[in-house]
This record gives C-alpha cells, structure tokens and sequence, in this order.
DNA sequence: CTGGAACCGTACCGTACGGTACACCGCAGT
DNA sequence: ACTGCGGTGTACCGTACGGTACGGTTCCAG
C-alpha cells in the first residue's frame, strides 16, 4: 500500500532528507509523546510539506514503522568476536553487553518507541510491535545466544535448551525494569554496570559447570554487594 | 479536578450502576483498544448517557483511572497464610503465586490496562502508570517478599535484601514474557505452571540455604536443567 | 531558455472525538 | 397531584487531526 518501508524485513533505506525527517519525528516523539506526533508537527519540525510525507512514507502509520526501522539501524551492533577464552572473558563479554542492553532499553527514543508499539497493540494485529521485536530484541538474542553456546562449547557453561538459557539470562538482567520504566517509573540509582554484573554471577550460579559456578562459593549477603 | 477518584490511594468504590459501566468500558478496551475507547463508545456500549459519564468520573481521564482501580478492586488476593513449614511448602506457596502473576499478566484486562497506560505515559508525567504500579504491582510484591522472608526466618531462604531478592524471583519467572506480550506477541506453549515450577527451583538453587538449594542437584528433563 | 521534477508552505476538506446543553422520563417524598 | 432528583438519549459545538490539492520556488537536464 504504502511507497516505501513497507515490507517486515524492513531492510529499507532512506535519503538523508529523509533521514533528517525521520530524527526529528523521534525527538517529536521523544518529547510529548505519541499525541504531539501529527502529520502537521512532524512537518513543521522537520521543514518539510505533509505532502511530501505521504509520497515518502505513505501513510501515517508507514512513518512510525520507518521511524523504528531507521532507529533500529542506527544502532548496528558488532559482530561480537565469538572466539572466547576462558570463563573471565566471558563473563566480562556477558556483563558488557548486559549493561549495554540495560542502557539501551532505558533510552529515550527506546522507551519512547515501545511505548507508541504497545499502545497501538491490540488482541490480534500488533503491526508495530512485530517490527519492535525483529529489530530491537532479535540482534540482542542473537549476540546473548552465540556468546553462550560459545562458552558451552569451552565447557565454561551447561545448559541443554539455549533459547531458554538465553531468556533466564534477559530475566536476571532486566528483571522489572523495563515495564517500570515503561510505566514511567525512574530507576533511581539503579546503576547498569552493578545490575550486569549481578545478572552475570548469579547467571554462572545457575548453568556454570563445577568449577565455574561464580565467583561467590557461599552466599552470604549476596543480593547487592553493596553491604560489604 | 475530576469529581470522583482522583486520589492516588484510589481507594474509591462506585455503585453497582459505575460498576457496571466501568464493566463493559474494560470490554469495549479489551476489544479494540484504546482508540474504541470513545466517550460516546462507552455510553452506548453501558446504555448510559455521556453527562452520566462525565458527571461520575468527571473526564476521559478519570474514566480511564477509575477502570484501573476497579479493576484491581476485583482481584483482591488473600492474605497468604504466614505460617510457612518446612521448604516444599514455602516452594509450593511460591509457585502457586509465581504461576498466578504468570497468568494474570497474560490476561487480557491486565494486557489492555497495561498497554494503555503505557501509551499514556510520557517522560516526565505517567498518571495511568502510577495507578497501575500502586494497584497492581504492588501487591503482589508484599505478598512475596512476605512469602520471602518468613522462608529466611526459618532459614530455608537467605539473602540480604528483600526487595532485591524478590524483583530477582521477579526477574526469574516474567523474564520477557510480559514485555513481549504487550507487545503483540503470543506466548504459545508456555505453560504458566510450569515455568513458575523452573522459576522457583532456580530460586532457590540461587538463594537457598545449603541443605535447600534445591529439589535435586540434578533433575533431568527440563527444558534449561543439566544434561550430565 | 525551456521543461520538468522535487519540494515547500499553506489552504482546504471531512470526520471523529471530547465535552456541554437540553428535552424527556421514572420515581421518591409530601 | 406536584416537585425535585437522577438518569437517558440526542443534538450540538469547537477543535484537532489525517489526508489531499494547489500555487510558488529551486534545481537540474537538454
């Protein structure tokens, strides 16, 4: 239906007028939310005609799927070097992109274009959220999962079922966080790098082999080091 | 503002005749999200006329607040019998509030609810999103950090910090699911129970005590447990 | 110089929605 | 029977938004 950005795949690629427009319908976004999102706002922020809009993007709800398309690809994460050495390096590849994906998700745009999907989502027809996932969550998957059967090939980690490892891992990582955020709470002074690493220890608690259990053999006081 | 629940207690009741109204306004979100979600749709939907509505909950605004509180005036949980006894009681009680949260987040009010509060939340001001982690996290966050911490006077359980144990216990049976959910996603075959029965095992592989680490050391057959 | 394509700015249209006003009805209490 | 109250249904208003049309401008090709 719509000229362009139109497929799932959404491997779709715009001028850099368009890509100005699209950045500036983010920061639209950003602030104010979905209801300051007007074909009219977007281009009087943007300098350009609603007309010209439409023959670019379509339809309104073409440019929020080019809008998550395009922020999706500004973020292209690297090929993450597969050939780990020892359960130290992982655990430091682990916590890295833990902390990273804490970071990401607690984004401005993140937060703002999660919540435009799941507030279009209804019952059946999720349009928006299903670009959300493909772009935002797989390439994290990906990247989680290939470390992890890497390290299960250096006997580092044990786990039959990698997908599942993979959410256990995204749950001891973002735990709550992002539906509060979500829901517009703040996470006070809940620092990203103290969290992943957390999440990695406990992680190598449940699926590390014998000797790689953790770092932390008895558990006393262990649910926030901040104690000791 | 409004002329009836605006504290942010929300412990506020209405009538049977509100009630009722509030009723098929929960049906006419669930159905159609929120853009079925009109003044006008209301009152026809309630066989009630719109000053009714605007003189009960004085604005679109209120209305959506008061379907929050009423709402989680339904589900009101029982006080969780404190006298836990020995550990396969305290893993039975967890499980069975584990599996509950599970499916109550997959229910469809609490999908509509929660989307639409997280459509309506901005940066700075969440009005919906307040309500609903007053009214319906909350709860469930005393009832398991209670939960939790009777298993610690007892001394199957042992941590430090309560609320991290419990959002970690939270992080362990949610992981993505909700998230992915309100996002559109279908969770297929994931059966509440079941993943409430893993979530609790690994909590207490993680957070019991020596002789309580868990059922069995090894239990073949899950989907992330050991394959030997 | 001419033609055309792309684009901006603005005006315009239809509709839908939040909110209000009003006529009408049933039902107490006296 | 009269009256006030709470309610329904409908008509109405203002506005805001999605989408379209059109004139004017810039830029490039030939």
């Amino acid at each position: 239906m719509t000229s362009n950005a139109t497929s799932i795949a959404g491997n779709e690629t715009y001028s850099p007028r368009q890509n100005a427009v699209l950045e500036s319908a983010l920061g639209l976004l950003v602030e104010g939310g979905e209801r300051a999102l007007t074909t009219a706002g977007v281009a009087r922020a943007a300098n350009c005609s609603k007309e010209s809009l439409y023959k670019w993007f379509g339809d309104r709800d073409g440019l929020l799927a080019a809008m998550i398309t395009f922020q999706s690809s500004k973020v292209k994460a690297e090929p993450a070097a597969s050939g780990a050495k020892g359960r130290a390096v992982l655990a430091a590849q682990l916590t890295g992109i833990a902390a990273n994906l804490l970071k990401v998700l607690a984004g401005d745009v993140s937060l703002a274009l999660n919540r435009l999907a799941i507030g279009q989502a209804r019952r059946g027809e999720a349009d928006l959220g299903l670009l959300l996932r493909e772009h935002g969550r797989r390439p994290i998957e990906t990247r989680l999962s290939a470390l992890l059967e890497s390290g299960r090939r250096e006997r580092l980690l044990d786990f039959a079922d990698t997908r599942e490892a993979y959410r256990t891992l995204y749950g001891l990582i973002v735990r709550d966080t992002h539906v509060r955020l979500l829901l517009g709470d703040s996470l006070d002074g809940e620092a990203p790098a103290k969290r992943a690493a957390q999440a990695i220890d406990e992680f190598f608690r449940l699926f590390g082999t014998e000797e790689n259990t953790g770092p932390a053999p008895q558990r006393a006081g262990l649910g926030n080091e901040r104690t000791g």
